[in-house]
DNA sequence: GGTGCCATGTAACGCGTTACATGATTAT
DNA sequence: ATAATCATGTAACGCGTTACATGGCACC
């Protein structure tokens, strides 16, 4: 959702083709390590947007081997709607939890060593984030910094979240795990009564 | 990627079919308001598990119209994989950066208001999550409400971040967007100098 | 008789990745 | 020479959503 309105957020500026593009991309986002967008990707998704009609192929008299696009009015819209559209947060799909849970029924006895190990991961990579962002100049880097910002404070948070998994992890463990309530076709649970 | 191997760890307690799945699933995650799995995607990705030998259907002289599956050795040993592996929380992809720098760039003036919208949804977000939190019991619902919390902390760090953006949006605004360093085929940038 | 749950799908599309492929130019 | 960068794609696949489609059974 967020790279295709991107890219007409930039063409938007003015008319790019698709690796200027790229590189623009990546260096909004600082780097290609914080977001890597395959040129793939772009080529594929500006075609689709060309058949939307947001962006169309301007002629290339004086680029002959690029291809250069431009925001067309329906482009236009669509970005200015974008843009006034508030981001909500996906709710929790959170892959450590599922995997803990599922861990926690299959061989409950690993779940501490599971948690200790994503706390290695994530000190590593509070770690790199915050070395990263030492290394940014805050006169011409600010945006960075507070993009790193935000990965550093979730790092924590995350940390803190193992610590509070962590102290109650015995008891997580001995709930059960909730049955969906479902009343199956086929045989209902008869207990078998002797023949009617 | 996390539901395929949900569906491989439900199945490692027992045969289910698909539409039991979903509600396993759902039960797992705390409801469908945190994670709602739409049928079809359970009955494609069985399907495609079925296809690659990490499930199998079991023939259904018992449950005619119930398409049972169970997981096949392949699945357990895909299932233990995927459990040891660490979770690498992706880096930054944050909509809300992006659009405000996109913002910034075509009409700075109304990055204010948009911090402000976007402060505004997340303290109803937080709000929501610390009010079904409540309603759950500890006794029996633990893992929910450590589910939550994780939830609820990261709202409240996104909350300080706006924060920490919002003290800085001067400073952030008037750095211009850096350009990326493209060396372009075509016309290199060149001056005209005079009649060689 | 209708509403809602049980149960299973297909089709089409958007997003994103990996792998494969080509060819020109520039710097060393 | 050759490696890096510039520049553009295609094909195949997995994940996820929306929309569409079907049909049986249970309860009121």
């Amino acid at each position: 959702m967020s790279v295709r309105h991107s890219l007409l957020g930039l063409l938007d500026q003015r008319a790019r083709y698709g690796y200027e593009l790229r590189a623009a991309f990546i260096t909004l986002v600082g780097g290609s390590e914080n977001w890597d967008i395959k040129p793939s990707q772009i080529y594929t998704t500006l075609t689709r947007m060309q058949e939307t009609g947001l962006v169309a192929l301007m002629d290339g008299a004086a680029a002959p081997e690029k291809r250069m696009y431009a925001i067309t009015p329906r482009g236009k819209e669509e970005l200015q709607r974008w843009l006034g559209e508030t981001v909500w947060n996906a709710p929790q799909q959170d892959a450590f939890y599922l995997k803990l849970m599922l861990l926690i029924m299959r061989q409950p006895d690993n779940a501490a060593s599971l948690i200790q190990n994503q706390r290695k991961t994530l000190y590593q990579q509070l770690h790199t984030a915050t070395a990263q962002r030492e290394n940014l100049d805050p006169q011409c880097e600010l945006a960075h910094i507070l993009l790193l910002d935000k990965a550093i404070m979730h790092f924590e948070a995350d940390l803190r979240w193992l610590d509070m998994i962590e102290a109650r992890l015995d008891e997580v463990t001995r709930q059960p795990y909730p049955e969906p309530e479902l009343r199956p076709r086929g045989r209902p649970p008869q207990r078998p009564h002797l023949r009617s």
